[in-house]
DNA sequence: GCTTGACCCTCACGTGACGGGAGGCCGCAG
DNA sequence: CTGCGGCCTCCCGTCACGTGAGGGTCAAGC
């Protein structure tokens, strides 16, 4: 089977100057070539670049990827399980990233200061204990609290004030179904863990039931929140982590 | 609180190269300068650099990313919400990416020639049915079977022998297993679903439990392997399927 | 058998996102 | 007051292509 120059770049999804780049680098030169110069690719080369796309996806600079190609000790499907296993630490991070999203989320919703430390460590080359005063800054949000109400922009005074109420209104009621005694996953508990969600959504932002499993996460793993939640009453953290799993179960 | 450009770059993980190109186009100019020239970040510089670096981490060019940080109509919130929508979204194309490099190994070990469509379709962009003659590339992969063989380099016609007497013997084993009518999570069952593991491990590449119940879906998903199976015995591809599952579990 | 339009070729310069060095101030520990 | 690490501003280099310019090729249709 023997390809064009545009046909295997329509598949592969790259353009044709990419392929000539390729040629020029020698990392991927077609099998042949026609009379009048046309290159021939064939299904060999269809592979390799296969592998090249991948390496590419994953940050490969063009020339580590011609050496490690062409290098002969290694057979083509040691490349296939070396890329899975790039791929799944790829994923893996993204994963955090997509934890540190949520918890910058959550850390504007409830306005606690985040340190550089917590902003960046999901892209690495952190080096920790740099910050000595960290407590200062991790705790000093509860300063801001007030002032800082009328950064975001689009509320007014009362909008706060309805949006205080209503937490606290939630607040109250999760405690009294709370104490009654029945379980996390009962259907009052469930009800209000919803309930919790549709509060975030209709203040701060659209809250998924993916999201919201990775907060009630995030509250049994963060001492701020769990701070938080504890304040308003002992127990409250764990019992509201499991009605959301609950919820979001129940939901799917 | 405020940073020189060398804190800045080591927490959020840059150089210092790159915040001063930032603050050339002016994506990210620090909020001040000191009498001497120096340049102050302060902790909402931060909070944009976090932007910054998520969206270039996402792959968006340094123009576009000033382009939508700067546009008043969104606000710091939605942005968060955006990059969790993307994040996710690039997850799930790189666990699509995952099946397809498990696909290829698949086809490696059944000699199974790919099309190129299959190759890159994760890659997108590809215009379906621009290949009519799929089903033949598709299927020709058996009449190449005996002389691909030499192609697997390292390998020696005895190894071969010995590597489809052992296929053919577990295949015996796994057919009277599967014919005494014991259930696909027994015992029996899951000791041979462990052997076709390990014999992939040996012979062509380790295979993890994880990679090994990424296959055991595709076995049902695609046509070629389910034939693969079916032709040993009707109704192996699910029992396997079942008996890798469970054994999975059971190892984890 | 000749045109036409889609596709191919080789230069060759342009671009985005920095890397890396030169040459020279700044600031504080000893 | 003297290092020495950190900061500054040019400014050229690099990588992986993008984007024409100028020109040959090929199958389809008239």
């Amino acid at each position: 089977m023997a390809y064009t120059v545009g046909q295997v770049a329509k598949a592969a999804g790259v353009t044709v100057r990419t392929l000539h780049h390729y040629d020029e680098i020698s990392l991927l030169s077609p099998s042949g070539r026609t009379a009048a110069g046309y290159r021939r690719y064939d299904d060999a080369d269809l592979e390799r670049l296969q592998l090249i796309r991948y390496y590419r996806e994953l940050g490969f600079p063009l020339e580590e990827i011609a050496a490690i190609l062409d290098d002969p000790r290694v057979d083509p499907a040691a490349h296939l399980r070396r890329q899975h296993e790039l791929l799944t630490g790829r994923i893996g991070k993204l994963q955090e990233m997509v934890a540190a999203i949520e918890l910058a989320m959550e850390a504007r919703r409830m306005n606690i200061n985040l340190t550089p430390e917590e902003r960046f460590e999901v892209f690495g080359d952190v080096d920790p204990d740099q910050y000595a005063d960290e407590a200062e800054r991790r705790w000093g949000g509860s300063e801001a609290y007030r002032e800082s109400n009328r950064r975001v922009a689009r509320y007014g005074k009362d909008d706060w004030l309805r949006n205080k109420a209503e937490n606290e209104d939630w607040g109250r009621r999760f405690v009294a179904v709370m104490d009654s005694g029945v379980p996390a996953d009962s259907a009052e508990a469930m009800a209000l863990a919803e309930e919790h969600r549709q509060l975030i959504s209709r203040w701060f932002y659209d809250c998924s039931y993916e999201i919201h499993t990775g907060l009630a996460d995030m509250y049994l793993a963060d001492e701020r929140f769990t701070a938080h939640y504890e304040a308003i009453h002992p127990g409250l953290t764990a019992y509201l982590a499991e009605a959301i799993h609950a919820n979001a179960i129940s939901r799917a």
